[in-house]
DNA sequence: ATCGTGGCATGCAACGTTGCAAACTAGGTC
DNA sequence: GACCTAGTTTGCAACGTTGCATGCCACGAT
């Protein structure tokens, strides 16, 4: 192991100016810079990551907790996050809940505290009271809507207005007998609410009413959930000639069960999903979607966490990622 | 922040003898022990990672590097090996590679050197000279087959056995005419490779010579492939009553295919898959399949790691996890 | 010649923990 | 009573880094 001494010897310098060029200390002369550099490249020093992080008081860990690291929207978003923070010198550790509280709240209080120095936490299960009880001192910051806003910071995108543009687009296309899918009347999932006000508001804006048995509910974002309600849509015989998908996974589904019926996309029903997922640049027809920045969500994320381990101790935020519409072949 | 120190002026004793007691210290007095763990508990003392790992000389953290991590195998496996890990005082960071030569490259040489004492890595497309001149000194354990056995650990399954038995199976089931899908031969894929052998060895040993037209190829050992694939053995009108398919997703796919060919599974064809993902156990009808241990891959895994660790440095081993057929409806 | 200033380099101490070896205690043996 | 042993407790130093404060130098202004 090359330590911070074997290279000062090195290049006959003093420990402190290594460490000044390895921290890109602004005084430090060129040449000086220069000659140290090549010392440290000839021995390949490393600076050793435990005696930084004692010595600054941080691991450089950051915990990024979601239900589900198969689903592709979490794994996407993981990949981004885990990206961008490694270009800020933090490592992020992966840790999935399966949604179930016990769990959420096991990685929450204690077990990782002092572990990792922040955490980027998509709740599932979790109260809002819960999480306002929180007593840890690792800051935290939220992904997704949360019911009564705790007070945390978190990082949201405008869903309401998403899924408006979403079905406006329908709308703006010819579509006259709009449906959703994927409304979560049981679960208490904010998101989904939202998803579901922003089509009852484009609905209400061109002057429609919304219909109960034109908002089918879902019990999971699933491919299978997506097919499942599709799929009931079309048995009643009476169907829409579009369908707002709260997820790109549920599109997914329902763009099976409608090519499963017969029937042709976008011909005969239109589809529209949310999410952006890799899948649907590659199903037939192509899937037209909504696409959060998934890149600026996470970029939100770690500047809330930065903002906090420097010591910000103003009121909570909420900070809102754009979303653009992309407009492909299912619609 | 709680210290040590801090604990050690609360229960009256020396730092040392605190420490001692974290570290279940066998010298210790019950009482001592008693006293100071009540302190503990009552201050909430954590031990600080960052110091522990500095003078220890390690950071308690490992990589495991798989191709993908979204794949049902991998994130099992994963999952799995996050959990015995933990137990064992690891903490595990997950690497997705895409199996993208640049990036496992860049895992295994330098870049997060520093940070792992371990390195769990599921090649892709690394060859095998590549692996043997690695230089850094932190240990790797390679996870499945590699030709030519690098002088590197290995963990992997008999999967020449593995394929002879699942094909045995579908021949005591009396089935006559089997094809495998799942044949690499474009990739240099190791493990493809010795589930073909595994398959003509049962032919072979029931007197059946293979052909190469019951040996369906695949670019991939996607869901999408194994009904690609599955489809063109079907088109041919010849069809088999029976496939070993290479992976389960490979089978779920080629199950949906006969399905879509109005064939039943198993009575005008059975199928077995390979590696036991979740998903097979809810498909309809359930899916025969060889499951491999894989809470057992993880603990030799992490068994050499801790050998290599401990100063460890006989020649490199090849450690056989076991298996198992597991019967399901599909067969 | 003296002073002030800005650029640059350095020494010291400390972050919280554990390895090492020594010190102490009590109980038994010679 | 001296000695030994096993059990129990402890002090010291060190792991490699960075914050702080200070020292040194050259140069231009006084």
């Amino acid at each position: 192991m090359v330590r911070l001494r074997d290279v000062a010897a090195h290049a006959g310098v003093s420990i402190r100016t290594v460490s000044n060029v390895v921290n890109d200390f602004q005084y430090v002369a060129p040449s000086t810079r220069a000659r140290v550099q090549a010392s440290i490249d000839a021995l390949g020093y490393r600076p050793n990551v435990a005696a930084r992080n004692l010595r600054r008081g941080r691991t450089g860990l950051l915990a990024l907790v979601v239900p589900e690291i198969d689903s592709p929207y979490f794994s996407d978003l993981a990949a981004r996050t885990v990206r961008i923070a490694e270009d800020d010198g933090w490592t992020v550790l992966i840790d999935q809940t399966d949604g179930d509280a016990g769990r959420e709240r096991r990685l929450l209080h204690g077990e990782r505290s002092q572990l990792v120095d922040g955490v980027i936490f998509s709740p599932w299960s979790m109260s809002a009271e819960e999480l306002a009880s929180r007593q840890d001192a690792t800051p935290i910051v939220l992904l997704g809507e949360h019911a009564g806003a705790p007070p945390v910071d978190h990082v949201v995108i405008d869903n309401v207005g998403a899924a408006q543009e979403a079905v406006e687009h329908l709308l703006a296309g010819g579509r006259a007998d709009i449906a959703a899918l994927g409304v979560q009347p049981a679960l208490g999932n904010e998101t989904a609410h939202q998803r579901q006000l922003g089509y009852r508001r484009a609905l209400s804006v061109a002057g429609q009413a919304w219909r109960a048995d034109r908002e089918a509910p879902v019990t999971s974002l699933h491919r299978a959930e997506g097919h499942r309600a599709m799929s009931e849509l079309l048995a009643t015989g009476d169907r829409p000639d579009a369908v707002f998908c709260f997820s790109d996974q549920l599109a997914l589904g329902a763009l099976r069960a409608v090519v499963d019926a017969g029937l042709r996309v976008p011909e005969d029903i239109a589809l529209v999903g949310f999410d952006d997922i890799e899948d649907g640049r590659y199903s037939i027809p192509t899937l037209t979607t909504i696409a959060p920045d998934k890149d600026r969500i996470a970029e939100l994320a770690l500047q809330v966490l930065r903002d906090r381990l420097a010591g910000d101790d103003s009121p909570a935020r909420v900070l809102t990622a754009p979303h653009r519409l992309v407009i492909r072949g299912s619609s």
